[in-house]
RNA sequence: GGGAUCUUAGCUCAGCUGGUUUAGAGCACUACCUCGACAAGGUAGGGGUCGAGGGUUCGAAUCCCUCAGUUCCCACCA
């Protein structure tokens, strides 16, 4: 045989993808004879690099896209890149900086040159390496949220939800982020405990210089943005001071004590100071009692000169000086350690800061309705269905989005504004210039500053990437035959954090610009974390190189390995034993097809045990493609997965190639093998979407095939009606051949001495034609068949049925005993729990039929082998 | 603090509306095996009182309650 014993991927791998893509087998155009299948991709950050959640997540993709494409759907699965303003702003910034170029040295116009030109360097990366995983992805359709069509559509729909009224600007207290300088949602705010102190501080009451109000703050450096001092009206400790006034230490300002029962009397003092600027409840409190804004804070995080003290100075070091200048002039009463939930931006890491700024943003109240609706009443069907709850009630609780990121990457806010701070709303400077009433130059008109947030444009994902002229409001464009034809996609697969980012929102956009939903089924991903339960991620630098991975293992490895343990969902604890496992499977099946392609043929009788053999896995692989299709219509990827491994590891490796398997040096009967290499195209076809090189490579080298003869088109093999008898028999078969082999093992015997044995027929006894072929799989070399109990010989027991193995003088007595002991005790502990059910009166009245048959059966075969095993107990003795 | 989710073998998970031999799979583990497809392998084996405690029922991993813990989302009392 002249193939490697070890199937090597690399050079496979490459030739296959540059096949399937030179023979445009990738790409998909509308086909009225053919149903579409069409998922689009996550889309990836133009800046991105390959790591592990894309490699899971695109994986379950061309798995789903790759059946569907074999079912004969036209199926067509859209690639692109997000531009991810914040992240890719980000990675410009840093690359200026490490250059000697500071942003704000920059105009708008040449930092985006700068950005563009990384974006052109560093944009296309993360899609070459898709390719080396085998995404089957339709490469001609790439779409950049930032092409220049896709960069208008999301300007029309900005345009058009103004002119619907959904868009309106606001003043309003947003989570700032001091170091990007830049508003955050709530979303990209993560919360993290932190350690820090609780600060005590004397106010004096305005008429009295020894009179104090003690309250407790984390925040000393905000004293002077304070409006007022509140108390909860309930509190009699305090009801002395209702009326009154109190300084602000340091700067001597008089300010008033409110009362609401907003204050808890429990925390802290019962005082609170009251900071409409630079707290968000107190924003709130201000609001109700008329009080005082007063912003003490930069863009940067440093106090400005309404805060008259410590101008300029950042606000952490500000704390520390308000601080010691506090305890110096004896205002501060005490400080105690505290732990509190602060704000960081996900981005930056900086501490957020709640800021009053005027952003744009969209009404959410109208717009989602559609989108909750429809996934809770299944229109749309995420899975696993438990996110439907999460989904619930972050959609019945959304706030208003702020859609107004300041920065310079992304898309510009299409509003125009006059000097006099009146603004239009229009797509060019000229069509803003004719929509001013006001007599001024067109040139004095400025265009806003800020873009759109990231996720205001891939909201439009699913419709865009097809037809990106249908958000302009015009109700007689129906979209071009590409958006009708694939839109609503089917699948899409993402991770569960971004649901509301992203998913939500396309759902609301899709309701919203096409009255359809964007997809049927939202599959959900795990995270991938290491063994250790931590989240994969850079910084901790847990994660491997998915490239590395596919060098060593084979995309087709790889993949697998990621799909080995990974239900939706549940997140997946990755092991790089898991790819292992995926290789160690693409050796098995190359080790299976250089067994098959070895044998030379013969043309004489055909063996009974082959016509077994072949009906027996003909039932096998139909019995598994059905279980297969009920996998995959539950997205359960990972069972498919393992139930096609089992298939080909076991039922066609491990039994049926055995069973047809001639002796060493000959022939094997032509129909065999040509049933055999049958065999092998179905399992192929099955696991082609799974690993989609391998498959494809032996796809060619079992047959001669046309050039246009690929796996990745051929048709996906039907179910047919599964002989139930046969796959029972076989069952029983293999079940015998394993007590025979270990009733060998447990006696020491090499599996080369051939055995005798002996069956007496127990009462339901399956009489089956697997008889010569238990022989030749457990090396007998007679099978005689008795009705009396055979002395002298040890054997075992299956259902009803007796086997007895004769061994002359090779029996160890007191091992073979204590080995029936162990039987008998267990079948006895057995056989009292189903008397006990079976005496029970209450449970004979009440059991359905079949069940108490059932539990008769047990009794009668407990009862059998009980017996059967007193008796060769009693053999032994002799 | 509110809501959701989960807790089954060493690990990762199946086990649907309670009843099919005192719970299944893959991996890991143990023993034996270089037996001519494959040691990235073969053959066989061990391993779980189904988180804890109650309850409903003839019967509970499965339904109900309590508790403990996991993960996630939301809120964020200075």
């Amino acid at each position: 045989m002249s193939l490697a014993t070890k199937y090597s991927p690399a050079e496979v791998e490459d030739k296959w993808y540059r096949y399937w893509m030179d023979h445009g087998l990738f790409h998909s155009e509308p086909d009225p004879n053919k149903e579409p299948y069409c998922m689009v991709i996550p889309p990836p950050n133009v800046t991105g690099v390959l790591h592990m959640g894309h490699m899971l997540n695109n994986t379950i993709q061309d798995v789903l896209v790759r059946k569907a494409r074999m079912e004969g759907k036209e199926a067509c699965w859209v690639p692109g890149t997000d531009h991810a303003s914040i992240a890719t702003e980000a990675r410009v910034v840093a690359m200026l900086r490490e250059k000697g170029i500071k942003k704000s040295d920059l105009t708008r116009d040449e930092f985006l040159k700068y950005a563009w030109e990384w974006r052109k360097k560093y944009g296309g990366i993360i899609l070459e390496q898709l390719k080396k995983l085998g995404a089957s992805c339709d490469w001609d359709r790439t779409k950049f949220t930032m092409d220049p069509d896709y960069y208008e559509a999301v300007i029309d729909v900005f345009i058009d939800l103004h002119k619907k009224g959904h868009i309106y600007r606001g003043l309003r207290m947003v989570n700032w982020d001091p170091v990007g300088k830049t508003a955050l949602s709530d979303d990209e705010v993560n919360h993290k405990e932190v350690q820090s102190k609780l600060y005590y501080i004397n106010y004096a009451l305005a008429d009295s210089d020894n009179q104090f109000v003690t309250i407790a703050t984390v925040r000393p450096e905000t004293i002077m943005a304070d409006s007022a001092v509140c108390i909860n009206p309930k509190d009699e400790r305090f009801k002395h001071l209702k009326g009154k006034h109190v300084r602000i230490p340091l700067i001597d300002k008089i300010i008033p004590i409110i009362e609401d029962e907003y204050v808890a009397m429990d925390f802290g003092t019962g005082c609170l100071k009251v900071t409409p600027a630079h707290d968000m409840n107190d924003y709130e409190l201000g609001k109700k009692h008329n009080l005082e804004v007063i912003d003490i804070l930069n863009a940067d995080g440093t106090l400005n000169a309404k805060a008259q003290i410590f101008v300029g100075e950042d606000r952490f070091i500000a704390r520390k000086k308000i601080a010691k200048e506090l305890e110096a002039k004896g205002l501060l009463a005490k400080v105690e350690d505290y732990k509190s939930n602060v704000g960081h931006s996900e981005r930056t890491d900086a501490v957020i800061e709640p800021r009053l700024s005027l952003q744009w943003f969209l009404k959410m109240d109208v717009i989602t309705k559609p989108a909750l609706e429809n996934v809770m009443n299944d229109t749309i069907n995420l899975i696993p269905p438990k996110f439907k709850n999460t989904y619930h009630h972050w959609m019945a609780n959304v706030r208003d989005w702020c859609i107004s990121r300041q920065l310079w990457w992304g898309h510009r806010i299409p509003a125009w504004y006059a000097p006099d701070g009146t603004y239009v709303i229009a797509k060019t400077r000229e069509e803003a210039y004719s929509q001013i009433s006001n007599h001024i130059l067109i040139e004095d008109l400025k265009q806003d500053e800020d873009v759109l947030d990231t996720w205001f444009s891939s909201w439009l994902w699913p419709m865009a990437v097809f037809d990106t002229t249908i958000f302009k409001g015009d109700a007689n464009n129906k979209g071009n035959k590409d958006l009708n034809y694939y839109y609503p996609t089917n699948d899409l697969v993402t991770a569960p954090e971004i649901l509301f980012f992203w998913v939500a929102r396309m759902i609301i956009a899709g309701y919203e610009y096409r009255g359809k939903m964007p997809f049927k089924n939202v599959y959900l991903t795990g995270i991938v974390r290491d063994k250790q339960g931590r989240k994969m991620s850079k910084s901790l630098g847990n994660s491997p190189d998915p490239l590395d991975l596919i060098e060593k293992y084979g995309a087709d490895g790889v993949r697998s390995g990621m799909l080995f343990s990974s239900p939706a969902g549940n997140d997946l604890p990755f092991d790089e034993k898991l790819c292992e496992q995926g290789r160690n499977f693409s050796n098995k099946i190359w080790n299976a097809f250089r067994l098959v392609s070895g044998w030379e043929t013969h043309e004489g009788k055909i063996q009974d045990t082959d016509l077994v053999a072949i009906a027996w896995f003909e039932s096998k692989l139909n019995q598994t493609l059905t279980e297969l299709e009920d996998h995959f219509s539950k997205f359960r990827i990972s069972d498919a997965l393992l139930t096609t491994y089992k298939l080909i590891w076991d039922d066609f490796c491990a039994w049926y190639l055995e069973m047809v398997k001639p002796e060493f040096g000959k022939p094997i009967h032509k129909d065999t093998l040509l049933k055999s290499i049958d065999f092998f195209e179905r399992i192929l076809k099955v696991l082609h979407p799974f690993m989609p090189f391998i498959t494809e490579e032996l796809w060619h080298e079992l047959k001669k095939r046309a050039s246009n003869d690929c796996l990745i088109v051929a048709a996906w093999p039907k179910a047919k009606p599964v002989d139930e008898k046969i796959i029972k028999e076989g069952g029983f078969a293999f079940e015998i051949v394993g007590e025979i082999r270990n009733f060998r093992n447990g006696k020491g015997m090499s599996p080369k001495e051939p055995l005798t044995l002996i069956v007496k027929p127990g009462e339901q006894n399956l009489i089956n034609s697997f008889w010569p072929l238990i022989g030749k799989l457990s090396n007998l070399k007679d099978i005689s068949f008795t009705t009396s109990p055979v002395a002298s010989a040890t054997g075992f027991v299956i259902k009803t049925t007796e086997f007895f193995v004769p061994l002359e003088g090779k029996v160890d007595v007191a091992k073979e005993r204590e080995a029936i002991l162990k039987e008998l005790e267990y079948q006895r502990g057995f056989l009292a729990k189903v008397e006990k059910k079976l005496t029970n009166e209450k449970f004979v009245n009440s059991a359905p039929p079949h069940v108490l048959e059932t539990e008769r059966k047990k009794k009668e075969d407990a009862e059998m082998k009980i017996k059967s095993f007193e008796e060769a107990l009693g053999k032994l003795k002799e």
